[in-house]
DNA sequence: CGGTTGTATGACAGTTTCGTGACAAAACCG
DNA sequence: CGGTTTTGTCACGAAACTGTCATACAACCG
């Protein structure tokens, strides 16, 4: 498992960087401090490292100064701050990379990988998306339901994937249509048909589906 | 001295960035394509190579893929194009680094020195790829089932290899055809044959395989 | 309540996708 | 050069998948 420590004292962005790179099957954890960060790195060193700049009390140049003391672990810094002399300054002390928020979470991954391929560190995560016990990899082709593999064709795959990047929404038939089969035009039975099939190998109780709800009129939507 | 090699179509660009590089201390050169720079950095290898994405003939995408094929020098793409899309196809592709035009030669520069400092750091600890009782070692070009080494051809080999760098996610045939034959065009049954001949050598029950495993529509993946 | 509209589902036939053995060309190797 | 290994192509059978249809069911509405 590939471990990621992000060092961040705004609370709101380090969750939701902690939740992206979740998603993107990295094992998280987060710190509020420079020091803090320092010693979970000590204690149980993660493989990649995330670093803010404007940190309370020891600052980012100096908290990448000391990770790198010890340790040879890939830094990234994630700042808000697009200024050559910092970017400069934060290499210069030891960082391998400099991102400027607010970062694209699939450049971030993608930058995270670059880096682990050039310190030949831990293999590749491979993201999951999870409702509840759903969970759907869309990288590995796998839906897994309670932990277990589940078949699906690729269709429903597809359909899955497309239900699940929009959580939460509803998605017309006809929008699912154009977007898992690229059909402009067709019949929406059709959809009908394939959700029912998905729903009889990933819910509980296919007839009172919990995740991949009917909205009557409207389409179909992937609740948590 | 450090030798940097620039690969970017447009004069004024290239020249640009030679004579700042200049500047910086590096030794430098430059390609106005594709093939120019592959055939340069052939004959006598920099130490870095910027690449632009946009290139007459062979593109920038395809470029870094045939510079890593037969080399582990830093890549760096410098691109107009700021397009997380790219820049994820990019590293993927093989970057090490993506800089957006127009650059800040002092950030280009402690970029370089940071990668420069990342490449010398990791000499090749001959890395073992494990699957369950499979051992793959990519640099030393063995194959190991349950400790008894496995004999495999090249394209076996070069198969596998593809596989477990990216374990755990599923590879088209067209991306296996791509990265594994260079083909850009090709029969997929391809892909086929040299899978089933490497489940007789790899797998326990090749009719029940266990890592190569096959996702109906999709592709192949190797799991653990 | 009865009509109407929208949704679920089982069956089925046509199509797609895979795996494999056979074979010839190509590469390799003394 | 002759033998051996490796590689790519082909064709075919088996298995899996897809879309259509008909029918049954459920929800909505006045």
């Amino acid at each position: 498992m590939t471990g990621v420590l992000v060092i961040e004292d705004d609370d709101r962005i380090r969750l939701a960087l902690l939740l992206a790179l979740e998603d993107e099957g990295y094992q998280v954890r987060g710190a509020g401090t420079a020091e803090e960060g320092l010693r979970m790195q000590r204690r149980e060193p993660a493989d990649n490292v995330l670093v803010d700049l404007m940190l309370p009390g020891l600052d980012g140049f100096e908290c990448i100064r000391r990770l790198r003391r010890d340790d040879d672990v890939p830094i990234v810094v994630v700042s808000a701050r697009d200024d050559t002399h910092d970017i400069v300054a934060a290499l210069e002390a030891g960082a391998d990379d400099y991102l400027v928020k607010p970062v694209a979470i699939k450049e971030l991954s993608a930058r995270l990988r670059a880096l682990r391929r050039r310190a030949r560190a831990a293999p590749d995560p491979v993201p999951v998306l999870t409702f509840g016990s759903l969970e759907i990899s869309p990288d590995a082709g796998e839906v897994r339901r309670a932990g277990r593999p589940v078949p699906v064709t690729r269709t429903e795959f597809r359909l899955l994937c497309e239900l699940a990047e929009h959580a939460g929404r509803v998605l017309s038939r006809q929008q699912l249509l154009q977007r898992v089969w690229g059909y402009d035009t067709g019949d929406e039975r059709l959809v009908d048909v394939h959700v029912g099939r998905l729903r009889q190998k990933i819910e509980d109780d296919p007839g009172n589906p919990r995740h991949l709800v009917t909205l009557r009129g409207l389409g179909y939507k992937l609740t948590r």
